[in-house]
DNA sequence: AATCAAACTAATAAACCTATTAAACAAACC
DNA sequence: GGTTTGTTTAATAGGTTTATTAGTTTGATT
């Protein structure tokens, strides 16, 4: 009836679901380990429409990094949790961005992966480091340093901190796969890990910016 | 003279040249980026010579992975040094290690990227785990229960202790190409970031355990 | 119903890759 | 010198892979 292209199953939901596919794989097994004739047997099509719908391989691979990207840069855009001491904030945001690695474990070794691998993803990265560091780091920069003069803290760069705490909370993420392995965990005792080592490093930084 | 064979560029000398030029070749561009035919390249000899000496390729990766696993691991051994206190021998083990990373800065990558990408290698890392974390717990866990009782430190497991400090010292590494590129920092610039971001982690470290 | 464009597929070219095979070479030994 | 043993190579089988090409199907429009 409607002059819109209709989304049944085919026509550009056929485009999307390539996409879809594609990101699924390549998170998985990463740029060279997926070939677009597995990606076209999973949805179901020629292989040759996925290079009709997106020339080459590494365009459709851009794509979705480019997606994940953006994500994991947006976790560090925090609500400012207003009226919350400084202490309470932080540990509101260390937290968020546990939780939202937690919901996307294999996110940080499927990026720090490709970057290895892949020399174009390193360009994107720059790109995305450029444009969001320095506003996400200045505000923080501030709250630091009011805290410092005001001898609730120790003295510690935004960068550093920031630094701290990526590396705590992703460095959980990256080596899961291999805890589940090695210890032989199920989802719910991974899940309880989970929560434990949160704590864990909430404590940890929060003890660790203490004034000294 | 000699009935002992010699080495002159040849001979057995050529089986070690191949596994050298491997460790190199995959260190940098991992198992799947590397192919028989440029081993042999970078040797210098016929790319069937590979087979010949290493059978498969998988063959020939577990060697230099299994060298590497074990090189890692030893970072964790660590000299106990005497009549020093807890905090100083701590500082002396969070920077050994963290040195022994500077010197082999794309190693951490390496194998991590290896384990997501190559399943030989998840077995590799859980037989080395269970061999060796119990026994490099071990003694720590005294220590600082000891010195939790003597009041000078919180209360904190030797596990979650050792995440914490390999999180912050490998993460460095890990992230290394990216800040490199990013900022467009020279090799100068780089070291003197290291030495910065080796006292962070010791501060953030010893600081994340005081009593509270 | 004829037409036209978009969506889709079959077939295949060209470039790789690993691993094997059979033959050439070299040095050591009798 | 001839034989033997281990080392090295050339050639190639058999399997991938990406990307293109040319043609078919589909469905809407006139």
């Amino acid at each position: 009836m409607a002059k819109l292209k209709e989304v049944k199953g085919g026509k550009e939901g056929m485009e999307f679901s390539i996409l879809h596919a594609a990101d699924e794989l390549f998170m998985e097994r990463g740029f060279n380990g997926v070939s677009t004739t597995e990606i076209a047997l999973k949805v179901g099509c020629n292989q040759a429409l996925i290079h009709y719908y997106y020339r080459t391989k590494a365009n459709l691979f851009q794509k979705v990094f480019e997606n994940k990207l953006s994500f994991l840069i947006s976790l560090f855009e925090v609500d400012d949790y207003k009226g919350l001491s400084f202490e309470d904030k932080l540990r509101m945001r260390i937290e968020s961005h546990f939780d939202a690695l937690a919901q996307n474990p294999k996110l940080p070794m499927f990026v720090l992966n490709e970057l290895k691998n892949n020399p174009i993803t390193i360009d994107l990265i720059k790109e995305t480091f450029n444009n969001n560091v320095p506003y996400l780091t200045g505000s923080l920069e501030k709250e630091l340093q009011e805290e410092h003069k005001a001898g609730r803290i120790r003295k510690i760069s935004a960068l550093d901190l920031m630094i701290n705490i990526t590396s705590l909370n992703i460095f959980t993420f990256l080596t899961l796969p291999i805890m589940e392995y090695v210890f032989g965990l199920d989802q719910e005792t991974t899940k309880e890990m989970f929560e434990v080592r949160k704590k864990e490093i909430v404590t940890t930084v929060l003890n660790s910016i203490r004034p000294i």
